[in-house]
DNA sequence: GCGTACATGTAATGTGTTACATGATTTA
DNA sequence: TAAATCATGTAACACATTACATGTACGC
């Protein structure tokens, strides 16, 4: 039940709607939550209807209308009760660490294409949560800025996902090397 | 459609009864899968029913009798078909990241105990995963056991589960430290 | 006798994913 | 005119979580 408190800190950042929140939540690891567009929709729903945010229609020109969500007080809230409830643990589910875990009894080939296909879209999340957080903190320094910046939530969990992506795309890389090494000199006796 | 297999990669460590796999997989990280007993019962029916495991009787003195599993050619084959197929995006959910985003709303101060409970729990599990790290390994160093050892997979997706705890135990650390500075010397306008 | 670890399940509920459906407007 | 982006949903199905249920044996 707390894909809508996700969906609540994401529209701390400002007015969003359905359709901008799929792409928030898709690039999505820098909060450290994944939804799928339709829980999105689904969930706006279902927090206006409980009013812990505001629906306002947005009319546009050459685009469809939107709906555009704001966090009602009654959401913020809901927020502080969620803040301070213990949190659960984290929930990781990773296919690929799963296929090397098993590459012993494999062929490695897919698996090291698979890893280095990761590593680059690791290294282009990195790139731009990077990018985020220079646009975040300004023209201070990191340490100044969370000091003394007014709204420091986005850039912490920012650093959070630098941290998972940067690691991520090292293990990806250093794992393809150490598979690819052990396919060129199998210096060991062959299974299967 | 993948808990079957990173039950699979599970038991080619060797045969482990349902009970053993909850202990597995409730460390959990490790393999980058999380999943509740309950799942891990219902998908050992399943796999044996449909022949990718087979289940064997193991009468114990002291100690309720168990079954354990072990993975069958049809398993393996399997796994080759899973680690084949193009890896589904990492999946991951984590209320903390979510409450630090939305911290310039709220009372930082039970966050900051979060995040050291955080910090503690990952600190135990790196120390774990390092410990079966050096387990796995022996007596060689790592980079002459990546080249000349027979089973790597563990190892390479431990790594991959040490490089995380790291990440997230300094991260939890650090952003403590930064909300609790904060609170000490409040040098901006307070909000609310 | 009580709590803990071992050991395994069923059933109900809640959540998430996938497929389908629609339709406007912009760019190639 | 075909594909891509913007924009929002419904419905069916698959999956995961929670609560409940049961029972042995060990150590305190």
């Amino acid at each position: 039940m707390s894909l809508r408190h996700a969906v609540l800190a994401a529209l701390l950042d400002g007015e969003h709607s359905g359709y901008q929140l799929t792409k928030l939540f898709d690039v999505g690891v820098s909060n450290f939550w994944y939804a799928a567009p339709q829980q999105l929709y689904a969930e706006l729903t279902k927090l206006e209807a409980d009013g812990l945010v505001a629906g306002r229609e947005v009319v546009q020109q050459g685009r469809p209308n939107k709906r555009v969500f704001t966090v009602t007080e009654a959401g913020v809230a809901e927020l502080a009760a969620f803040a301070a409830a213990p949190a659960k643990p984290l929930l990781i589910r990773d296919d690929l660490v799963v296929k090397v875990h098993a590459v012993d009894v494999l062929d490695p080939a897919p698996l090291i294409a698979q890893l280095l296909e990761r590593a680059e879209q690791a290294a282009a999340k990195l790139a731009l949560f990077e990018k985020m957080l220079k646009r975040l903190r300004g023209d201070r320094d990191e340490g100044a800025f969370l000091r003394e910046g007014e709204r420091i939530g986005p850039y912490l969990s920012c650093l959070a996902g630098c941290r998972l992506e940067r690691e991520m795309r090292d293990w990806c890389l250093s794992t393809a090397r150490t598979l690819g090494e052990r396919s060129a000199h199998p210096g060991r006796t062959t299974r299967s």
